[in-house]
DNA sequence: AGTCGAGTTCTTTTT
DNA sequence: GAACTCGACT
């Protein structure tokens, strides 16, 4: 396509960019490319978004609709910061956009199409944990001793081979033979498993996440109507991340781009998600799948000191030498102090390290809210994050226990997809469970029951759920509170179906499961608060059906950080999760081998993407960079902790080393 | 058979 | 904290 068109037929006018002035040369020819296809090499701290945010609003520019402009990412996050950028400097609405992860555009496609291959509108998502007692539901039903032994895997790590297998679309024997070789002899039966996990789901209307990318690549394979309406519908496709799609995702950008117009955005080298099927030979294989594609680098980085950056740089040259594409992070910034590294007792001395300077920073006029600790996974915060409670040193914590993941939001998201779906059992058995004597089995009994009565009476499932000869068969205990409980789900149902997704929430407060809050916890107050939060998070959705795809699909989202993102906190979060953010002063903790790298990647002699791990940690400085790793392992380490095999393999003069005095005895 | 309570173990990363 | 196991209770 010629992108010289009108370009007043985007609808949108914003005032004039120079593009030449705002991007530098490399930024500029990425932005400005032609409409053919494009890689574009991003190092760390290079303006990626920048860059990508440009392009958007030079395509607009062309004459391109928003509508028309495909923007998939890998992470919500992402997704979020690249459609404000984007509204930020051309004023065109996010929504005006096709733009999110993609599960997120899974959704919503499969919620047009998903009747040609079997997939209702009224389909409901699970999340991991949901899918995790279905596979174990239906393991039970074909081999019900097969738990019993504890050398097979639990329903969790069956969940997680299926996935492995579906996302990076081998066949359960492959997936099985390559990355759990271990049950190799199990691979038939599992298969089977896996075959009555997927028949249970389509009973229930209910997918999983794998579901959502797996079952568009069916639409698109094989519904030329709907390949053919998105490929015309999409008339540019930008891939954001690309290094962490897998095989399943990037098929799907292939599928939508058949046309060519499309430019995928990564890094190699902060490729952290292959635990998920990401492959970043994705990137490596990329021209061969887009013939023609033109390849830009942009490695000028304004971010972090030239001591950062040597010391970034070095942690890639000790990379074990693999097809990567070369790379060297260029500096555009002032020279500053080294990188420090701190040998510390143990880990409470590594505490006492990070508070003391986090002091010393105040006083040099740091803002708290510059200062992030990073950590390879979330256990190892918490002595950090008692000892900043305790000197009420205010801190954000990205994740930890996730919102959504809480008992009561829980159930809550249960009752109204039960009551939007009455096909989901999960759900249903999540909500019946919290009734004395009532486990899964007989709520699943109790369903069916309704069910058959619904059939036969022409009644829905919950008006089934309240006859009679239905409530005869609750256990005693329950029998006078069943009845409460049902008619709460029937008035959540009818809202679900006549008024707002928010009044159904209210209405689910308001109801049975109010009271029961009251009763069932002891810090009901802030339970209750939380649930109301859920009402004006509602409050954004016209459709139920919007809301709880949102619901499941944010699961990660803390509502802390979206209803008090109050400026002065002190950011703690795992690596993975600061990916793609900056910060004046960046603390790495815990940098010993074992944690990191984990003892199981070491033991899997999975290293090289720990050592990306931690390219992405030292990535996020922006003026300091503090590396501390402690000697004298907590409970269930070794007692004695090397320092990481990143550390060693640093050249010395790239840090300087801080002695701390031992204070205590 | 299914549910419940007490005691034990173990924590990666995200949609 | 939560997920799991095991034994007891309905």
């Amino acid at each position: 396509m010629d992108f010289s068109l009108d370009n007043k037929r985007s609808g949108f006018s914003f005032p004039p960019i120079d593009y030449g002035a705002q991007l530098n040369d490399e930024q500029f020819a990425a932005a400005t490319a032609p409409p053919g296809p494009a890689l574009v090499l991003a190092g760390a701290g290079s303006g990626k978004t920048r860059t990508l945010t440009y392009r958007v609003a030079w395509l607009l520019e062309q004459g391109m609709r928003p509508g028309e402009i495909l923007l998939l990412t890998f992470t919500n996050k992402a997704a979020r910061e690249m459609l404000e950028r984007v509204e930020e400097l051309t004023g065109v609405p996010s929504h005006r956009f096709w733009g999110g992860t993609f599960h997120h555009i899974g959704q919503k496609i499969l919620r047009i199409h998903g009747e040609l291959i079997g997939i209702g509108k009224q389909y409901t998502i699970l999340d991991s944990s949901d899918a995790e007692s279905l596979m174990g539901e239906a393991v039970r039903e074909l081999d019900p001793g097969f738990f019993k032994n504890k050398a097979n895997p639990k329903a969790r790590l069956l969940g997680d081979i299926y996935s492995m297998a579906r996302n990076t679309r081998l066949t359960t024997e492959q997936a099985v033979d390559r990355y759990f070789p271990h049950f190799k002899e199990l691979a038939g039966k599992v298969a089977l498993f896996f075959e009555a996990y997927q028949k249970k789901k389509l009973e229930q209307q209910v997918v999983d996440y794998d579901d959502l990318l797996e079952y568009l690549v069916l639409l698109l394979e094989n519904h030329e109507e709907v390949r053919e309406y998105y490929q015309n519908r999409f008339q540019y496709i930008l891939v954001d991340e690309y290094q962490d799609t897998n095989v399943l995702q990037a098929r799907i950008v292939d599928l939508f781009a058949a046309h060519h117009r499309v430019m995928a955005v990564g890094d190699d080298a902060q490729c952290i998600y292959s635990w998920r099927g990401a492959d970043f030979t994705n990137i490596t294989t990329f021209p061969e799948r887009h013939p023609g594609t033109k390849i830009y680098k942009i490695e000028i980085n304004y971010r972090s000191s030239p001591e950062i950056l040597d010391l970034a740089n070095a942690v890639l040259i000790s990379q074990e030498p693999g097809i990567e594409f070369k790379k060297e992070l260029r500096a555009a910034r002032d020279s500053n102090v080294r990188p420090y590294l701190i040998p510390t007792l143990d880990t409470e001395e590594q505490t006492q390290f990070i508070i003391q300077r986090i002091g010393g920073l105040l006083d040099e006029g740091v803002n708290l809210s510059d200062i992030a600790i990073l950590y390879r996974a979330h256990y190892q915060s918490l002595d950090l994050q008692m000892e900043l409670a305790r000197r009420h040193i205010p801190f954000q914590i990205t994740s930890g226990i996730r919102f959504f993941e809480q008992a009561h939001i829980r159930d809550l998201i249960a009752q109204l997809r039960f009551a939007y779906n009455q096909k989901d059992i999960s759900s249903f058995q999540r909500i019946a469970s919290l009734l004395p004597r009532i486990g899964p089995k007989t709520a699943l009994r109790l369903h069916k029951l309704g069910t058959e009565f619904a059939e036969k009476n022409k009644t829905s499932v919950i008006e089934g759920l309240l006859d009679p000869s239905i409530i005869a068969k609750v256990p005693t205990v329950s029998r006078e509170e069943w009845p409460k409980l049902i008619w709460s789900l029937h008035d959540i149902a009818e809202h679900c179906q006549k008024s707002t997704p928010a009044a159904a929430t209210q209405i689910a407060i308001d109801g049975w499961y109010g009271d029961y809050v009251r009763g069932a916890f002891n810090n009901y107050p802030s339970r209750l608060d939380d649930l109301r939060s859920l009402v004006g998070f509602a409050e954004k959705y016209d459709e139920m059906q919007d809301l709880l795809a949102q619901l499941v699909l944010l699961n990660s989202e803390t509502t802390a950080s979206a209803v008090d993102d109050e400026q002065g906190r002190l950011r703690l979060t795992t690596v993975h999760q600061a990916k793609g953010l900056e910060f004046p002063v960046v603390f790495m903790i815990g940098l010993a081998d074992g944690l990191f790298p984990l003892r199981r990647a070491i033991e899997e002699g999975d290293i090289e993407e720990e050592r990306r791990l931690f390219y992405v940690g030292v990535t996020r400085a922006m003026d300091e960079l503090y590396l501390s790793h402690p000697r004298i392992g907590g409970q269930g380490m070794p007692l004695r902790l090397e320092p990481s095999i990143f550390l060693r393999d640093l050249p010395e003069h790239l840090y300087e080393i801080i002695h701390l005095q031992r204070q205590r005895w």
